[in-house]
DNA sequence: CATTAACCGGAGTCGGGACTCCGATTCTGT
DNA sequence: ACAGAATCGGAGTCCCGACTCCGGTTAATG
């Protein structure tokens, strides 16, 4: 692959980042495209199909996720890594993740983005663990109801503008409600 | 008003907010033609705009949701009346808030949407101050961070194949974290 | 440098969905 | 029952966005 096409690929990316985490699924190819300064042809040769583009871009960030998750299960503190991990799911998700809706709205996602995502729900749950051996959750809490939670704030926000405020509140609200006993 | 008209008005507004809670904004409006069992062109007449058709949906569906907000302010328990009401409001958003994306993604709604969520938003706040008042819920929570708290489940759910029970664990753990001091 | 294979750009095609128009079809008062 | 007005239905228009095509341009190699 010529020098310049990676770097291309490596801006179209990154504005489809932008593009889709502002307008969901809505924004336009060509906007995308305008945002990278390349052509619409460019654009399509790299990624055939906007889905494709879609699902580069979720992999992308799933990747970067679970790396993160895979560092902080190495933390002193679990009690700690929980709380960071799950604020930077929904902080990260609420700029970039107004496309994960896509990956779950129905139809799955071929092959790569779905492992990407089953990899990083892998190590979600390691840390997830650690946090509840140390007590820090309580024990009968599961991976799903802590996805729930963290897609909702995440899509929430990411949706309507929210002061960074309500939304640390918010996060609060969910780490304390996971780690108390339920009322 | 003629008589099928207003049928055919109802008719509508039903389909509409089936079709938009399960397809969200992308739903077309000649789906909801075809579930109201009426043509495109009657659609049109009604509602001149989708806009019209979906700010109509979200007005009917707020005025719904401000009466049963006021029914359980008059209700014995302020603890319970709180239980039920953000179950309601997220249990009816996650099939018909589909929407409501819309009107909190970037432009407002005109006039009449807002004024009802201002109205639902009031109601809330009212039922949300009596929990309080009897401590089933703690003083410093505000009606912002609830709100998020509940549009993200209810989006969440909406967007994505979800199980009873794990939403129900969700609430439960939104609820426990709004009464208990923060970790 | 020259060559050439790979890459870029954007005008053009195609399909889908919002919205319009008007003849056909009902209601409703007398 | 009938006139007349209001309402319906859906074919047709228009625009927008995904995707294609190919002549022009550029990086790499000898």
């Amino acid at each position: 692959m010529r020098q310049d096409a990676r770097e291309n690929r490596e801006r179209i990316l990154a504005a489809a980042e932008e593009v889709f985490g502002a307008h969901g699924v809505t924004g336009s190819t060509e906007e995308v495209a305008r945002r990278a300064g390349v052509g619409i042809g460019t654009v399509f040769r790299h990624f055939p199909t906007k889905g494709g583009l879609i699902e580069a871009a979720l992999l992308r960030h799933f990747d970067h996720l679970t790396a993160r998750a895979h560092a902080l299960a190495a933390e002193a503190d679990p009690a700690v890594a929980w709380r960071v991990l799950v604020r930077a799911m929904i902080e990260s998700g609420a700029t970039k993740l107004a496309l994960i809706s896509v990956l779950t709205d129905g139809r799955g996602f071929p092959d790569s983005a779905a492992a990407a995502a089953t990899r990083l729900k892998a190590a979600v749950s390691d840390v997830l663990r650690r946090a509840q051996d140390v007590g820090a959750v309580r024990a009968p809490v599961t991976v799903e109801e802590v996805y729930l939670l963290i897609r909702g704030l995440a899509q929430a926000s990411a949706t309507t503008p929210t002061s960074p405020d309500t939304l640390d509140r918010a996060i609060d609200v969910v780490l304390t409600g996971l780690s108390q006993p339920t009322v």
